[in-house]
DNA sequence: ACTTATTTTTAGATTAGTCTAAAAACTTAT
DNA sequence: ATAAGTTTTTAGACTAATCTAAAAATAAGT
């Protein structure tokens, strides 16, 4: 819980209790986000493109990172989450979702709008503030792109889709979630109509392009291209 | 609105769109707040004890402030804002002041409890999310602790309070806001019993300590301090 | 007015987070 | 298995924001 001083001197520092700088917290997170969508070690590269910084600077944050016991870090291995550090960034995710939530419900903002702001909100510290806000939401399971909401204990509950690219004609599912967070797919996807929530039954699937014919709702036609298809998560 | 380099290579740095970073923003709250409440220009000493840095730090920082046109500063002089720094400083009072009415009206918080969140939220900084909130919050005139919101524009409403400690016997006022901000003053308040919106009227003053016996609301006598009433704001 | 005290500024360091350029370690291909 | 290519790390430097210690400017006291 805390740092001890004990009488012979020895710095002990009991692993909970971290604080992670604000660019410490992005760090964490993009470690998670990369390491949740593949297998093994994040790589140094990897967290450069995604934090649009260098190499050279990733490896610095790196060695403080796991000074505080936050990664497992060996040089030229890549780098993993240890427990605390997952459970940190699944806080910083919490956070972010809870505010997505908040965002769209409350002030009524677009899906595609409120990424940048919640990446700001997501750094403000505070937990009575986190257990308000998602009692004041009525206790959400997911944020407006369908992503799950981590517990307060920082786990990330499992969820299990698949992607309406792999349904089989007159295949029926529900719409529950986005690969793709970018603005313009999600605006595209509001220009067609595809909201969360709704019910899509395949028609027919081209085997050329494997674009799909599908109905939504009450008896609507609609062309989805395989880009959009395979960006798309269903439900069971 | 944009830097702009000419083809002479000179820069010109046109006025308006100065980003303040996180720490610019608090130094620029702190002067206004310093200045709102006495003459004359803002001292180094008196930046270096609210902002809990030393007057070297301060220094530096006014340099900074000074070449980006948000305060006037000459050496030795004390510190003035520009009119761009009080728009920037009014922009951020009004940040804090909404988050805080957000989170004693729709989160439930103490408002002794929501200095510290609202001083990290003040710092998100997206002119749509205050906009929208301030709709959500039905546009309040007040925070809780009855300080006027400054406008989106950044001016800062006049408001005209006297001190209860100034009423004289038999004078009645409505109880609109709090001098000191403190927790514990806040809650000595609402251990009393003085909420914001309450109609005090003066029974006695005594004439050795300045101490007052008041009755709120519906025959409930009560005893104030001098310490207290000094701190209290009432209407007209 | 001149000495003393206070306030403010300069000078030089430090830390977090970043950079470029070069060296070192890993990987891959022949 | 060795050369060529890629990735990662080191080395050294920069900026913002801070510090301490010392110098300079202002203010106060006799």
């Amino acid at each position: 819980m805390f740092t001890l001083l004990p009488t012979n001197g020895e710095k002990i520092a009991t692993n909970s209790m971290v604080i992670p700088s604000f660019t410490e917290e992005n760090y964490l997170k993009t470690i998670y986000a990369i390491a949740s969508r593949q297998q093994g070690e994040v790589t140094t590269n990897a967290l450069a493109e995604m934090t649009a910084t260098r190499a050279a600077s990733v490896t610095d944050m790196l060695k403080r990172l796991a000074d505080k016991g936050l990664i497992h870090y060996k040089r030229y291995q890549g780098v993993r989450l240890t427990e605390e550090g997952e459970r940190l960034a699944l806080t910083i995710i919490r956070r972010h979702r809870l505010w997505e939530v908040f965002l769209v419900d409350k002030l009524g903002f677009g899906w595609d709008q409120v990424h940048e702001m919640a990446e700001e909100l997501e750094h403000v510290r505070s937990d009575e503030l986190m257990k308000r806000l998602d009692a004041f939401l009525n206790h959400p399971q997911f944020d407006p792109h369908g992503d799950p909401i981590p517990t307060p204990a920082g786990l990330m509950p499992a969820v299990t889709y698949r992607k309406l690219a792999d349904l089989a004609p007159l295949e029926e599912a529900c719409l529950m979630g986005v690969l793709d967070h970018s603005a313009a797919f999600l605006q595209h996807l509001d220009a067609c109509g595809l909201t969360l929530g709704s019910v899509v039954k395949v028609s027919e699937i081209s085997p050329f392009d494997r674009s799909m014919h599908v109905t939504i709702a009450p008896n609507q036609a609609l062309f989805v291209s395989y880009d959009v298809a395979k960006n798309l998560l269903v439900s069971r």
